[in-house]
Parts: C-alpha cells; sequence; structure tokens
DNA sequence: TCATTATAGATTATCTATCATAAACGTTTG
DNA sequence: CAAACGTTTATGATAGATAATCTATAATGA
C-alpha cells in the first residue's frame, strides 16, 4: 500500500521494522541492533544500515552517531504538528485533485468509508482510514506532496495505535468522511475542503481531549 | 546550516553530493556510480550506499533496483507543486512561530533580509533567502514541519539555480520581505501570513512567466 | 541492404563474510 | 566516589560472489 521497496534486502528490513514501530510492537526508544536485525533477516548489517537511514528519514527511528538507532521517541505534540500538517497538505491535495476525479475514483473513495464503517479492530478501522485519505488525493498527481502525506498518515497511525493502547479503543463514526464525500460528488470543492481540514481538526482533538 | 550530519562519513557524503546536485554541478539524470563516489571519499561502498538512501529520501536521486541512482529530473511541474507545499506548511509554522518572536528572532530576520540586498550572485541571494524563510518559522518549534520546509527550501533551491543557468539572473528585490517583517513587527499576524502566502506564489509565477 | 535479434564480454549493483578500530557501557576495584 | 578494565556495539574496510544490465558485435530474416 505504502510502498514496494520490497525488491532489495534493505527496503524488505525497512518495510518490515516500519511496521513494528507504527503498530508499537516495537516500544519507543527501544534499541535496534544492527547485528540481531541483520542474523533475524539472514543478511550482513550493510542493508540493515541502509534501512536505518531510510526509517531515519520518515522519523521512525533517531540515530545518534557511534550509538546506534532507537525508535524514535512518542511525544504528544507531535500530535498537533502532524494534525497541522495533514490539514494544510490535505488541502491543498484535494484542491488539485478534485478537477481530476472521475466517478471511478469517487467509488474507490466510497469502497474505502465503507470498508471503515466494516472495521471491527482499530488495525481495520485505520487500514480502511489511510485508504480514504489516500483515495481523496492521489488524482492531485503531485508526487512528492502525495510522498509527503503517506508518510504523515503513518505517523499518525503510530499515534494512534500508541493512543488506544492507553486509552482504549471503540468503533468510530464516519460521518465526516461521508459528508466530505457528498459535497465531492456535488462538486462542491471549497466545502469539502472546509470539511476535511475541519475533520483533520477533530482527530486531534479527540486525541488531546482535555485541551 | 541544513544539517550537522557530518559526523559519519555517510553523512558527509550525502551532504557533498546534495549540494552538488542542488547547485547543478551534478546534472538531472546523470547516473551516481557507487564505487567511484567511494574511491573519491576515500571510503568503501558502504557509507556510499547509506548516502544514497538518504538522497534518496529528500527526492534528490532517484534509485531503481539492480540499476543504481541516479540524480533526480527536473521537471517543470514540481515548480508549481514545490510553492505550493512551501505556501501552505510556511504559514502554519509562521503562525505557530508567530507568538514565541522574540527581538532577538526579528533582529536575526532583518539581517538575512540585508543579507539579501547585498547579495551579488544568485547563490548568495539563495543563501540569505534560504536564512530568511528559516528564521521567520524557527521558532514554531514543529521539529517535523521544520525538516520538511528545509527540504522544500532545498528543492526550491536546485530549480531556482536550475532555470537561472537558462534564463540568466539579476539581483532582485527583498520588498515582499521587507513587508513580513514590517507585518510581524506591528504583530499583525494575519496580514504577515497573507503576504507570505502570496509573496510564494509570486516567486512560482517568476519561474513560469507564460501561464 | 537494412533492421531486428541473438550472443558474448564487460560493467556494475547488491549482498555476504570477516576483520579492524574506536566509542560507549557496565562492572569491579582503589 | 572515581578510575581502570573488559565487553559490547557501531562504524567502516576489504575481498569476493552473484546476478542483472549494458555494449558491441555477430547472426538472422524480410
Amino acid at each position: 500500500m505504502t510502498d514496494d521497496e520490497n525488491t532489495t534486502t534493505a527496503g524488505r528490513i525497512a518495510e518490515a521494522i516500519g511496521e513494528r514501530i507504527i503498530s508499537g510492537e516495537l516500544q519507543p526508544d527501544a534499541p535496534l541492533r544492527q547485528d540481531h536485525i541483520a542474523r533475524e533477516f539472514n543478511s550482513s548489517h550493510v542493508p540493515v544500515r541502509e534501512a536505518f537511514r531510510q526509517l531515519q528519514a520518515q522519523h521512525l527511528v533517531v540515530a545518534v552517531p557511534r550509538r546506534g538507532v532507537r525508535v524514535a521517541p512518542l511525544n504528544i505534540n507531535s500530535v498537533k504538528e502532524i494534525a497541522e500538517m495533514r490539514a494544510a497538505l490535505e488541502v491543498v491535495a484535494l484542491r488539485n485533485a478534485a478537477p481530476k476525479l472521475t466517478s471511478s475514483h469517487l467509488a474507490r473513495i466510497e469502497l474505502a468509508l465503507i470498508e471503515g464503517d466494516a472495521a471491527q479492530t482499530i488495525q481495520e478501522f485505520e487500514m480502511a482510514n489511510r485508504a480514504f485519505h489516500h483515495a481523496l488525493v492521489a488524482p492531485c498527481a503531485m508526487p512528492r506532496l502525495l510522498a509527503s502525506l503517506d508518510g504523515l498518515q503513518l505517523a499518525n497511525s503510530r499515534l494512534v495505535f500508541a493512543m488506544a493502547r492507553s486509552s482504549g479503543w471503540r468503533p468510530r463514526s464516519n460521518q465526516d468522511h461521508r459528508l466530505i464525500l457528498q459535497a465531492l460528488r456535488a462538486r462542491n470543492v471549497d466545502q469539502a475542503c472546509s470539511l476535511l481540514a475541519r475533520h483533520i481538526q477533530t482527530i486531534e482533538r479527540l486525541a488531546l481531549p482535555s485541551s
């Protein structure tokens, strides 16, 4: 879904470790020892180091010279930061995607919406959520922007999983998504963008109920 | 200024190659052979491959499996893409930075402005330009957003250098920057944000005078 | 004849295995 | 508490193996 870098050993390792970090299987600040990982993936330390550089660029690990890499810490401030970045960038993307939206694009968006309704676990819900937002902006044909948004979505999922782990989780409504799709079907781009921005802020508010 | 990853060999190589790509010394689509670069930097291929992964994350090179990496192509569409991303993100950053701006921050912004006025070459101008925009948003204390903006600034510089190479360059006015600083001194954040967004769009219009 | 295809050799990316060095860490002393 | 020592670990070098790609030449067919 995100990247098909699974052609090289380094890409495979980066993808596998990245998934573990996002799912929470690897805890924040956990050290990643390169020869342990190399043994696990039946490789040498060279592709492992390449994978570390890739994960570092995604902000999933932090590297300190001569002390290796650790899983990136989770700090509550990044919830707001990521939400603000997503709100700003997804609106730009949607505004560029809207004129190119075909009925097949709309069908794909609706499919993600329906899958979100059917989600029973937080993992299923997050997968559908990512699919919805991705389908919404994919037609904009701005590769750099889409790559940024993919990274922000992954970082957001990591935060969602971490918070669900401490606060529990119950199925949520997709009413926001449904209204956005309605606005797009009505060709009301301004409303769709405004709903999208507000929707992302809402997610942030769910995360920080006190503020 | 951008990153102090010069503690490791891989970081040094990535920085050096990145500068060559941005300056235009390395042409788009030029192949980067890992053992040539290793010889040049008196290293083995291991840190070179790490540097490639880092440059790939910055969109400065593209890698195709089993065929190595090449300097990323320059396409005219990315001018608009980068301008839109910068406009959206810098406004977010400035809005978060404004409440924290001290007089020392304002002095640093003004210094970059004055250095831009004194710039005689496009290299000097771009350096001052980057310093201005960086100083403008740095106090927002949003590390992920600042990293994104740094990458976008570098990509923008690469496009500016490439276009100057074909169309020539003459010193430009910093009137936009001056007005933004004035608005900030007057604590008029809304106006500063609006001026900043328009300023970035203006740069895009300079790049594509036909549209 | 000309264009296309097949083939052989050279180049190169990718990765393994092993080793060397130095920094960081933990433990045991003085 | 602090210094010394051994262990662990990151970083990188070196050599070599494999396989994919590229180039140039030869062969084939229209």
